[in-house]
DNA sequence: CTAATTGATTACTCATAGTTATCATTTGTA
DNA sequence: TACAAATGATAACTATGAGTAATCAATTAG
């Protein structure tokens, strides 16, 4: 089913939905009369829906056509834009960016790099892919993406890396727990606590990063959910699921129910890293890299 | 140029684009290699520009074909969808709705109208097309828009018309403008200001209401600005470039620099109606109305 | 050094887009 | 009422070009 459909099919569509008058419109596109009508005869066998009501006298377009021509005429617009684009990117005159990213970098620091890249480069296109940290090392490999921020240590030999924020962690417990800034001393405190954390398969090298915050304070939590968004550790927490720690980047100012309290006085940092490939000849690459490394981390 | 382009070449490209290698790709698609082979260099030569770069035992993509095969996956995955809701509205299980509108019920009534409807009714496709009163009453007539919001008082007679809306006039002065609310009290005392109003040719009809505002207190304004958009009146305004009169629907809070005085005491209105052609068979369309009459205007 | 892998080239064939000629139906008009 | 013009559908034919099989050239692996 709507195997056979090919752009001629939607040029064709597009002159009769215009004209209303198959005559005409065979005319405008250079073909005869009859071979149109078999055109659009067999789009609609091959969509399996009616484009015109064809009248005695008068051809109208169905609902489902009228729809159609709009949405075609985007799409074929689009397209246009998209092979434009394409040469400019060809001759040189500008590029685009794939960029991996772990989700905690899309806080703030990521809209915030490409508004300010934006303003010296409009016309660059970004392409924007969430992937766990391995995931973004394969694709950088690959060549899939030109640039990656991911929390890792460490990175194969073809692949540079630049730590661009180092967090502390914070503690999130529920708004009414007992425990809070005036009373918090040491994790210890909070051994018998059951934790939610994240899921070591999405970043194996900061779940042992903080199980060594545990190990610090002289105990393994119990670790009753796992989980990879941010946000439903703060749900699981506001109703009493368990405890957590999180980087301090991850948290914005607008989360209820839940309260948190900063870990400043362990040594445990968490690194947010640009990481690229050295041999990746994108030429908006270096230019790209200048903006990130130049900002005061 | 790209003319030739059909979806089987984008087919094509894409597959080749994932699997790299020519032979597996042509493989997948049910063709010969040499086939394969042909179409996306016929695809390279109508596009003008090299797709991927072919080494002795490895074929990869160039910058622009990367970007393309981005692109292309979304467009095949849009006209999907799009030729998927068609097939919905064909079988009466949703439509769509074209909707024209004079820029100043864009303001809330409409946002708040979409909201509104679609709380009921999430699948139905609305497009929304700004037009001023004349092409909307055309529109309507040639069908190519459903419904439409207008400021006009005389319509054809086999279109409806419903007021949903009645407003008073607003005076626009600039902040520091020596009248405001305290000491105003008739137009006259602005006989020697000049004017920015709305273009005539945008509403004829509205044009002559407001003059009817001036000749009602006993002079004639002299116009030294005519716009389409209620923003540049009040950029104009703003900038001591004149003074204005707009229906008190166009003022939003934020507005900065100028201040408004309410002309409750003028009997003049301006009225926002809609309008459809009672011959329209959209199956919609009853329903829409229902909802946008049964308000409390 | 041979065998396997891979994309390009060449010469063929066959499916189908497009053509010409014609029909059926309707509408406007003399 | 009859005749000419208009409009889309149908049928039979043609020719363009997508797809094929066979082969080549270049490279890599064992």
């Amino acid at each position: 089913m709507s195997n056979q459909l090919e752009f001629r099919h939607l040029r064709y569509f597009l002159a009769v939905a215009e004209d209303l008058h198959f005559r005409k419109a065979a005319e405008r596109l250079y073909i005869s009369q009859p071979g149109l009508s078999r055109q659009i005869k067999q789009m609609e066998n091959d969509l399996g829906l009616k484009l015109f009501e064809r009248h005695n006298r008068k051809v109208i377009l169905t609902e489902a056509g009228k729809y159609l021509k709009d949405e075609f005429t985007r799409n074929l617009k689009q397209l246009e834009d998209t092979i434009n684009h394409a040469k400019l990117i060809h001759y040189g005159k500008t590029g685009q960016i794939e960029l991996g990213y772990v989700g905690s970098a899309m806080q703030k620091l990521i809209p915030q790099l490409l508004m300010n890249y934006r303003e010296t480069k409009p016309d660059v296109v970004f392409s924007l892919k969430e992937m766990d940290n391995k995931k973004q090392i394969n694709a950088l490999l690959n060549f899939d993406i030109d640039i990656g921020f991911v929390r890792l240590e460490e990175v194969p030999k073809t692949i540079e890396k630049k730590c661009i924020k180092s967090d502390i962690f914070c503690l999130v417990l529920p708004e009414d727990h007992s425990i809070d800034k005036s009373n918090f001393q040491d994790l210890s405190q909070l051994k018998s606590e059951s934790f939610i954390l994240f899921d070591p398969e999405y970043s194996e090298s900061y779940y042992t990063n903080v199980l060594q915050v545990f190990k610090d304070s002289g105990f393994m939590p119990s670790v009753s959910h796992l989980t990879i968004h941010a946000s439903s550790i703060y749900n699981l927490v506001k109703n009493n699921f368990g405890i957590s720690i999180v980087p301090k980047s991850l948290i914005s100012n607008h989360i209820k129910g839940v309260k948190f309290i900063e870990l400043d006085k362990i040594p445990q940092r968490t690194n947010l890293s640009v990481v690229w490939n050295k041999t990746n000849r994108n030429p908006l690459l270096p230019e790209l890299l200048d903006l990130i490394l130049s900002k005061p981390n």
